[in-house]
DNA sequence: CGTACTGAATTGTTGAACAATCCTGCAAGG
DNA sequence: CCTTGCAGGATTGTTCAACAATTCAGTACG
């Protein structure tokens, strides 16, 4: 038997690779794209036959790949009128916030044990905000920015937490279409990342986590007053 | 205008009862159910033809529903092979226990803040644990037990955290099929529900954590050493 | 004993069809 | 002027049939 041997087991990881995707999980990853970057702002109607013929697949592929948004709350079904992009109310935003605040800090507490490696996410997540920052793409700080709060979950060293924290952010995203102006709103948190990483490294958990608890209270009062002054 | 009668706030919450649910998720509705009793054990194979015969559906539909538990995590999808009931191993447990320690800790430390109603939902899931008990119904101790758990997580009245933990709650149903006595397994934990319970209700929410956390080092041990047993 | 091949079975995807439902516009009536 | 009721068209819900792509089991062959 040499079902132990070491290479077997790397092998394994690249499995993902591997399996090809179906046609319906391409659609939505396509979609997905468009609604996150705005394309498709939140209200809007995707019909079958019109979003159908766009990207050449059936009507019956595109309903799959309806099926795949709406159970990742990027679209809502209303039955007998189609997918809408989905609309977040200022409610939707405080749950957001208040999972993220459990599984980030959460996360966060258990820095000590997470290998080096996924502390070493955080720090390139701070740098490729503060390079765009220096270039003055806004889109690409607020994308950065997206990606440290996905390397503070994954601190955790879940699975399943990754999993969801990404959902969480994509549907996050379709908050952020209310705020007018991406610098204003993205650059000041590269200062707050960059110093809870830094009180990371340097095994400062408990004020990291305070600094941590610091941000979600600004940004979700920011997104809120947003919300508020539109009359959300 | 009249936009802003009280009766019509009333009327807008009972919208969730009249939209009709499609076919495709009535019929994940059956198969979510099947699984999670154990008429599906894990690794059984659901073709799309004999089980699209006998729920008289269409192929089409039948695949719609499928991919609604695949995403759920009780369903795993092989490209041009079908869909079998996922078999958790050994990490996946603990993973599990990872993120539902992250959310449920969470949970209870915020108890103070959660209206009375939330906290009734405890106790009235350890009733209905003690009362399964008395009656020998181990299944429906067990059930019990996550609604315990659910109930715990619904501390933090967030939807999401909500929906969430169903999810992981149905995922780990997966586990339990590997406990041969459901008895042994399931009864001991009445006893830490209800000292979670009266904790909480007294008010002492750091020991009513500590003791959260003693049930998930127990529980979590316990079913890693069965799948080690299972040579899992 | 391992390999390559063949054919059957299953899934992936499409297109068409029909029923059920929703929306729009218009006409009638208060 | 505003509501109500009623076509008619448009869209979705669901099924069915067909074919391409792929896997699987068995078999012959070296």
């Amino acid at each position: 038997m040499t079902t132990t041997d070491p290479w077997v087991d790397l092998l394994a990881g690249e499995r993902s690779l591997l399996d090809r995707t179906s046609t319906a999980e391409r659609v939505a990853d396509v979609l997905r794209q468009r609604i996150i970057e705005g394309a498709l702002p939140p209200g809007s109607r995707l019909s079958e036959e019109s979003a159908g013929r766009a990207l050449a697949v059936s009507r019956n592929t595109l309903r799959e790949a309806f099926r795949l948004l709406v159970h990742e709350r990027l679209l809502v079904h209303e039955f007998h009128r189609g997918v809408f992009v989905r609309k977040l109310t200022a409610d939707d935003v405080v749950d957001l916030y208040r999972i993220r605040r459990m599984l980030e800090t959460s996360a966060i507490r258990r820095a000590g044990d997470a290998d080096g490696e996924r502390v070493a996410a955080l720090d390139a997540a701070v740098r490729a905000g503060e390079t765009a920052s220096a270039e003055h793409r806004w889109l690409d700080v607020g994308t950065a920015n997206m990606r440290f709060h996905q390397a503070v979950a994954g601190l955790a060293g879940s699975p399943r937490v990754d999993e969801t924290m990404r959902q969480l952010l994509a549907e996050l995203r379709l908050a952020f279409h209310v705020m007018s102006r991406p610098r204003e709103f993205h650059e000041p948190y590269l200062a707050a990342n960059r110093a809870i990483t830094d009180l990371v490294t340097a095994g400062e958990i408990g004020a990291a986590e305070r600094r941590l608890e610091d941000y979600f209270d600004a940004a979700e009062a920011q997104l809120v007053e947003a919300y508020r002054e539109l009359a959300g």
